[in-house]
DNA sequence: GACCTGCTGCGGATTG
């Protein structure tokens, strides 16, 4: 005998025509049975309906014979994405269903994109149903009498659930959820309310589930169902005609633009993948300029394009109007795109995860085959291209490491406690405690943290401005409408640049690009943006004035965004590939074609195996030069040449420059390096005293400090500004590296620089990689080799050691002088031509 | 001749 509810759901499967899968029936199973957990499904795959229909159908079974008059009951189910682009869609397919089987529902959505009407109304009736986001949670629970908005809810689900965990939006989510548990009317505690994440395929589901469901969840009510769909991929990496005149350096890869045209000619709709901004500004002016055919049904989506200019992308998409979107990540999430048959990747895509949600946009039917392209954009990438396939194959996956004890997000949520209706320390304490984030969270460093609402701590008691929260008979409150409103402002974890709006002199905004970009324009000159061809006219008021230009070429310019190393799962892989290279047993197309470089590399130096560690060393006029591999990914691989630097110079004082990409490292310095003596000494590899010998060789005081600006903003220790009138970059960096100087000199165990030295050690130094690393170095079998020039391992980072960093204090002008001087002319002109680049141009500091 | 790495994500008041 089934129930009213799933003969609804039957009915509805059968009226569109849909087979329901295995995992949705699971699915249905679980939820009507009162589990709560994870469902690991990819998108596109009808994993909203997998769950909405099951709480429709429980619904059903509660009102079996009237359903279809049933409203005003409340808030039933609250339903979190990560995007707001999402909410819209998801609400669509929702309120159809409702439709569909007579249910009177509105479903509704609570984002920033609500207007304040709807915002208003939604607190006179609520809906049964609410779309939001993790901020938008928080907002309303900064509003009075925010319980009774969720006095009914029955169900949570979290959206993408892979997307926030690992991120302090994860964390805000955790905390959110740690406050709607106890408001659940079918009991406290865990009582009754039901939550269920959705994720994509990731390395730590079953931890995943863990963080969602919190500290306190009963085992026997959890389920995890997973969509076992058997997803067709068909990956193939683009190979260079001839591989020998192939760059040996390089990012932006336009070399096999042909190739890549060739694939777009033979599909009906290809998305190019790029990995920055700005090399997805010079691919669409690429094909623009050499296949002018194009113009009319190609389109480019990055995340600095105003956001009226990326839906019309999207729709655009959908209606098949397009033929090809040269992208960034900004396309990888969320809407799906039916008529995309064809994926091209653009260099490394950094992590197996990441290639495989792009490679999923294309073929996004059931049963439809995914096809995705690998293009390197330099030799030894292409190794990455079979790495990549190999990696899938053997379904590894990165992992989502779940934030811990970041207090920054902790003092944000306390004040939107005490801006609504305000809290009781012991009960706060005990909620908290019940998030996977703040398990270990000590009574002394939430008492610390009440102390700072309350009184700013021990050294900002005197400034009112840290004063927010007060105490009134045992309850903390915000009574001052100011610090409120402020509050309310900055709620979130977002933190981002100052950016310069591009604007047409008639009207109409195109995107955001940097201050620094705009700097160097002169009014009259042309550059290439969202792309068009563009005349600079002015600025005025954080908004450069444009108009339409009709030159051909023009300036491209460039964000300054944050740096993926090469994933460690990726890293592991592209090892063992190298090891099959150097045994002679490759089978891959993409390492056999790579086979005269490899080839020129044991020539010309050694193609370590497995079990050995490859360090070249040679000389030229620049100085000394050493080389080391461990392929790990370029953020280990700073630390670590820092760390060898630091320890060679222990030997024998001398000043180092550093370059790495995600392959290996270069120290190079004018003194003779004693490696073979710094190699004896059995400490050079070592991890012991790692810490000690890391604080010595980084500036890791300037790491925490470029942290503590993001948690400063986070915390609430800086008010960024009202909307439209930012407060200016330099003003906020100078009050965060003066809280920092201040925090550091007097209250050194201050929890948010505790927490800055923390993340800038887990995630600029990826210490828990490097000392990895280390260990599997120390295993191995070094190998030094003394080589007399460059070799193709070595090329690709010297050709980037022009940005490199110094260890000591030497001046720029004498740095730039004396690479002026000894620029080793005829170790170089040997070497294949890559691109050009002005000696002395310096990179920023990575951190 | 220039450009030649560096992603994504959200939210928002009041006064005059």
């Amino acid at each position: 005998m089934i129930s009213k509810g799933e003969q609804v759901i039957r009915e509805w499967y059968r009226q569109k025509n849909w087979t329901q899968f295995a995992f949705q029936k699971e699915m249905a199973d679980a939820y009507l049975s009162g589990f709560s957990g994870l469902l690991n499904a990819p998108t596109g795959s009808g994993k909203t309906f997998a769950l909405f229909l099951p709480f429709l159908a429980d619904f059903i079974n509660k009102h079996p014979e009237n359903y279809t008059t049933q409203k005003n009951n409340g808030l039933l189910m609250l339903w979190i994405t990560p995007l707001r682009a999402l909410t819209n869609d998801i609400k669509k397919a929702m309120q159809e269903v409702c439709n569909d089987i007579g249910l009177p529902w509105t479903i509704l959505t609570r984002t920033g994109d609500t207007s304040a009407a709807d915002k208003a109304a939604l607190k006179k009736k609520l809906p049964e149903v609410l779309l939001t986001t993790p901020e938008s949670l928080h907002l309303m629970l900064a509003q009075k009498e925010y319980p009774k908005m969720f006095q009914n809810l029955q169900v949570v689900v979290i959206d993408e659930w892979h997307e926030l965990l690992g991120t302090k939006r994860g964390v805000q989510v955790e905390l959110g959820l740690s406050k709607l548990k106890t408001r659940s009317p079918l009991g406290e505690g865990w009582g009754g309310l039901r939550i269920w994440g959705i994720s994509a395929t990731i390395g730590n589901l079953e931890q995943a589930a863990e963080v969602l469901l919190g500290n306190d969840f009963p085992a026997e009510r959890i389920k995890m169902v997973r969509a076992n769909l058997d997803k067709k991929l068909d990956i193939r990496s683009v190979i260079p005609e001839n591989i020998e005149n192939y760059s040996w350096a390089g990012h932006i890869g336009v070399k096999l633009l042909p190739q890549v045209m060739e694939i777009v000619a033979r599909s009906k709709t290809t998305l190019i993948f790029t990995n920055t901004r700005s090399q997805s500004e010079i691919w669409y002016h690429a094909i623009l300029d050499n296949y002018p055919e194009y113009a009319g049904v190609m389109a480019m989506h990055h995340g600095s394009l105003d956001n009226e200019l990326r839906n019309w992308v999207e729709q655009a998409l959908h209606a098949e109007a397009l033929k090809v979107v040269v992208c960034t990540s900004s396309l990888d999430l969320g809407v799906d795109f039916r008529p995309v048959d064809t994926v091209v990747q653009v260099g490394s895509p950094k992590g197996v995860a990441r290639f495989m949600q792009r490679a999923g946009r294309s073929g996004h039917h059931p049963g439809a085959v995914s096809r995705a392209y690998f293009v390197p954009t330099h030799s030894l990438e292409l190794l990455e291209g079979a790495a990549l396939k190999q990696a899938i194959k053997q379904g590894v996956f990165e992992s989502r490491d779940p934030m811990l004890l970041t207090m920054d997000v902790l003092i944000q949520y306390m004040v939107t406690l005490a801006v609504s209706d305000g809290f009781r320390a012991d009960e706060l304490y005990s909620e908290v405690k019940s998030t996977f984030a703040f398990a270990d969270l000590r009574r002394d460093e939430f008492n610390q943290l009440l102390d700072f609402i309350t009184n700013g701590g021990k050294t900002l008691a005197q400034y009112d401005e840290f004063l927010k929260v007060e105490i009134e008979n045992g309850l903390y409150k915000v009574n001052s409408r100011r610090v409120a409103m402020r509050h309310r402002l900055s709620i979130g974890t977002i933190t981002s640049e100052l950016s310069i709006r591009v604007k047409w002199l008639s009207g109409g905004s195109l995107g955001t690009i940097e201050e620094g970009f705009v700097a160097k324009l002169k009014p009259g000159n042309t550059f290439w943006f969202a792309g068009r061809s563009l005349e600079f006219i002015r600025v005025k008021e954080m908004t450069a004035y444009v108009k339409k230009s009709n030159a051909k070429k023009g300036l491209i310019p460039s964000w300054a965004g944050g740096r993926m190393p090469l994933s460690s799962q990726l890293s592991a892989v592209f090892r063992d590939k190298l090891d099959e290279v150097a045994h002679g047993i490759e089978q891959d197309i993409e390492v056999k074609a790579l086979k005269p470089l490899f080839d020129l590399q044991a020539q010309l130096s050694h193609l370590p195996q497995r079990h050995e560690f490859l360090i070249e060393s040679f000389k030229s006029r620049e100085g000394h030069h050493l080389l080391f591999y461990p392929f790990e990914g370029r953020l280990v691989h700073e630390g670590m040449a820092s760390l060898l630097a630091y320890r060679i110079s222990k030997i024998k004082p001398a000043s180092f420059s550093i370059a790495m990409n995600d392959y290996g490292f270069e120290l190079l310095t004018d003194e003779d390096i004693p490696i073979e003596k710094a190699l004896e000494d059995v400490a050079f590899f070592s991890i012991e005293n790692l810490l000690d010998d890391i604080q010595s060789s980084l500036n890791s005081n300037e790491m925490a400090r470029r942290r503590f600006r993001d948690i400063a903003h986070i915390g609430g220790l800086v008010f960024t500004g009202y909307p439209g009138q930012p407060v200016k970059n330099k003003h906020l960096q100078a009050s965060t590296s003066l809280l920092f100087e201040v925090f550091n000199e007097y209250e050194p165990d201050n929890l948010l620089v505790r927490q800055a030295y923390n993340e800038a050690l887990a995630f600029q130094l990826e210490e828990f990689r490097l000392r990895a690393a280390l260990q599997r170095i120390s295993t191995q079998t070094i190998v030094l080799k003394t080589i007399e020039r460059p070799t193709p391992f070595a090329f690709p980072i010297m050709v980037d050691s022009l940005g490199r960093e110094r260890l000591t204090t030497e001046t720029m002008e004498e740095r730039i002088a004396k690479l002026a001087r000894n620029y080793a002319v005829d170790d170089t002109e040997k070497l294949p031509k890559t691109r050009n680049r002005k000696p002395g141009i310096t990179r920023k500091k990575g951190f």
